[in-house]
DNA sequence: TAGTGGTCTAGACCACATA
DNA sequence: ATGTGGTCTAGACCACTAA
């Protein structure tokens, strides 16, 4: 029934997933975890760890002595903040048609950035500058301090489109691991109003100041996504942990 | 070593974490499962998983083949937002002192309210204000609307400042489940502003709007909390998931 | 090549919900 | 009383890192 990689978890997961999306399951029921393992073939510590992804994601909720059930108000939560999602393909999430257009490239030295990343001063970064449509209508603007002096490999234009933490296993020799992002709230300036074409009464954007650290725990880039919340709405699932 | 309850895989990680908030493991290194497992005398499943909690949480990092390592970069964060943890127990993250006010207590209906938990348009809510301070600062402002409908013990005002999923528990027969978090970026109205004594010029803020469900995933209760962002940053760690 | 984390299995027992 | 999810174990094998 399934091969090797990915991973066993993975595959019952994104199986189990497709099953609850196409309505498979009656009554909102899902099956009990030792009837899963059986008519799939794997253990039932497999399905249970991936059932385990599938209610931290929202999408079902299990109760102890009754059962496993799809929760339909999960399925509003698109983005998982704790996972690292290209931008595009949240916007797929969303219903909406992406676009992603390379608005500028320019290198410079930043001695903030340079601070953060615990590089020298006088050092130059690449500055990417990308704007992410969503049907159309532009929904997050993103800009990418990338150390020039880590970058090893020619590249184009349209390798930069890509995902930042994409290029960088490709272009860099290193790997990315991690996202360390603080949450900013932020009055849009001008520059931004017509960059995401906002209506003209000023209203409160939300933004992601991020670091990027590679497998060896060093800081590699630095990143600022502005969203429109009004078209993009950023939910979340919270649950007790213990 | 341990005893059952709570489970060994929860004692396991705080006693985990607990070790290297002291710094009792030397170069940054945590000892490999196998050891763990025998010198806690636990499987090692049991070590895994509690150390994979830590390396969601960003305190840790696991690297195939090398070892597992304490990410000091991960220290820094403070809230998971995919948790419930009380603003009191937050707030003492960030090293403060913690403080609640009780600001007010009204009966009122309350339509949109209603509409968002599927209730009847003229039901009464119990809209509890309440404000935390984080070493005599106020922090965050939040505002509460409980059906009064669902409440089934008389309670006092010490009740009320308590975190509302204890007190469903606790006064509602009915178990708390999760949240469904929105956040929402805003301009602080005159109001919040003297509520959360913002400083005069206007900058932006964060805020929580939060429905909370029960366990038979049906909608108990709306909050909206606001957060002093210059005060109490909100960061987290975004990892690859599969 | 030795040692580490990553994956998966089979099975045991417990706690809880439902009837 | 039955069936469900919750926890834990012991052991196998794989993939990767580093010396």
């Amino acid at each position: 029934m399934f091969q090797r990689s990915p991973s066993l978890v993975e595959q019952v997961k994104s199986y189990l997933k497709r099953q609850i999306l196409q309505g498979n399951f009656d009554n909102g029921r899902i099956p009990a975890e030792v009837e899963l393992a059986r008519n799939l073939n794997v253990s039932r510590n497999t399905v249970r760890d991936a059932l385990s992804r599938l209610e931290i994601e929202g999408v079902i909720i299990r109760r102890q002595g009754a059962g496993t059930f799809i929760n339909k108000a999960g399925l509003m939560v698109k983005s998982q903040l704790s996972e690292i999602v290209p931008y595009q393909a949240l916007i797929e999430e969303y219903g909406c048609t992406p676009a992603i257009e390379l608005i500028s490239v320019e290198e410079l030295p930043s001695p903030a950035t340079a601070e953060k990343l615990h590089r020298h001063a006088d050092e130059p970064f690449l500055l990417v500058k990308k704007r992410f449509l969503a049907d159309n209508q532009p929904v997050i603007f993103s800009s990418t301090y990338l150390p020039t002096r880590i970058i090893r490999r020619a590249y184009t234009p349209d390798d930069l489109r890509r995902p930042v933490f994409e290029f960088i296993p490709e272009f860099c020799e290193q790997d990315f691991s991690y996202f360390l992002t603080e949450l900013v709230p932020l009055i849009p300036p001008d520059w931004l109003v017509s960059a995401l074409k906002l209506p003209p009464q000023k209203s409160a954007l939300v933004s992601f100041e991020e670091i990027g650290y590679n497998q060896n725990n060093e800081p590699a880039l630095m990143a600022i996504s502005y969203f429109r919340n009004d078209l993009l709405r950023l939910r979340l699932i919270r649950q007790n942990s213990s």
